[in-house]
DNA sequence: TGTACATCAGTGAACGCGCGTTCACTGATGTAC
DNA sequence: TGTACATCAGTGAACGCGCGTTCACTGATGTAC
């Protein structure tokens, strides 16, 4: 355990830090991330609204971290499917149940931009390795992968992806799968499937079946 | 002209309305919708916050008004397109010409749901006028077409729809071709293309291709 | 055509609210000798 | 093991801000006779 090596003290600030988190999601999740609240989320806490400075140095810095947990959280999970082996069809299924489980998390990430605000490096980087990862996974078998911008782009980044050699036939499946993924998802987290007797499981399976 | 039948007062409130909707959309495009603030427009417009009263109950109603054109304008260029004969793909680059046009209008629409708004029923009727057309649009000519609870549902709202007879294949063709557009779309618009070098049109423009 | 009246656009003051953030401070927790 | 000092979590008051919305009002625009 890394932790041995912490003071109290830090442990203590990572658990109020995670705590302060808790309470933000539930917050986006019944008002969107609109409504954040530093104050109100010390109130919840029973603390008093500067105490919260303590932990974030600002309210942009709390979203900030709270849109990093969540594409690590994504990758984490797409990544451990990828490496049990997995199909496409499989695959879109478990990003889906990603997305089920707390849909303002998705949306936070995938939905409408928050305006003015630019995410840091190390989160592009995530959302890079994901990307990765489904390079992998929608690997075309047939073609003769050879070296591509692509995983020059990705390679350098994180090492273990450095192997990815992704052909352009495979680039394209993995973007059609990424784009597929995100048309269902995003129609059925915005509710435009609800009034028509549509099962978006099944949809998006059809879908990514005809890769 | 209806307008004729009009009198003054109408046709001057109208033009208000007009011209705070303008700068309610000047606004969430810069901004967001989260920013959307009636005394900023009035301040704009070089009236008094209270003056806006005048022309929409409340700021949930402006956001409607908002929301409702931007489904028109959408639905009227769909429209136009397909009565004008359309393929699959070239509407689609129609979809995605209105898109980029104004981002935030079809983020409104598309995006992240607003907390706690709900759509009165004239917009879902809106939403559904625009399925419809998709529907002729994405005929498979090969399928002997046959009535289903789809056109029940479009048919009885408008008239010109009534006609429209979709086999569960059409269905599924109009779905496929609605959910692609929006993964497109959405991934597009929020700047998740960005950092990789592609070419979204062209990507839209192979997705609906195979249908 | 002119006058009396009704309609309605817009004002300014006010209410209550909650926000992010700063600041000087108290008191508890840890550290060094 | 005990004492002196430094660190740092949390408080409460304050600042300035802008929001949506209500209300009683003034003054201009239209309508009816």
């Amino acid at each position: 355990m890394a932790d041995s090596v912490r003071s109290p003290r830090e442990r203590y600030r990572e658990q109020v830090r995670d705590e302060v988190k808790r309470h933000a999601w539930e917050q986006i999740a019944s008002a969107g991330v609109t409504a954040l609240s530093l104050n109100a989320i010390a109130k919840e806490m029973g603390m008093s609204g500067p105490a919260l400075y303590r932990y974030f140095a600002s309210r942009d810095e709390l979203i900030t971290a709270l849109i990093r947990d969540a594409y690590r959280s994504l990758a984490d999970t797409v990544r451990a499917a990828a490496e049990g082996g997995t199909t496409a069809v499989a695959l879109a299924g478990v990003i889906r149940g990603w997305a089920l489980q707390d849909p303002h998390r998705y949306l936070l990430i995938y939905g409408t931009p928050v305006p003015g605000y630019h995410a840091p490096e190390d989160i592009t980087a995530i959302s890079d390795e994901l990307l990765a990862v489904l390079l992998v996974v929608c690997a075309d078998p047939a073609a003769e992968d050879q070296k591509s911008p692509f995983d020059v782009l990705l390679g350098a980044k994180r090492g273990w992806v450095a192997k990815v050699l992704a052909s352009p036939r495979t680039v394209h499946r993995a973007l059609s799968f990424w784009t597929r993924v995100q048309g269902v998802l995003s129609l059925e987290l915005a509710g435009h499937f609800a009034p028509m007797g549509i099962d978006p499981g099944l949809l998006l399976a059809e879908e990514v079946a005809e890769l």
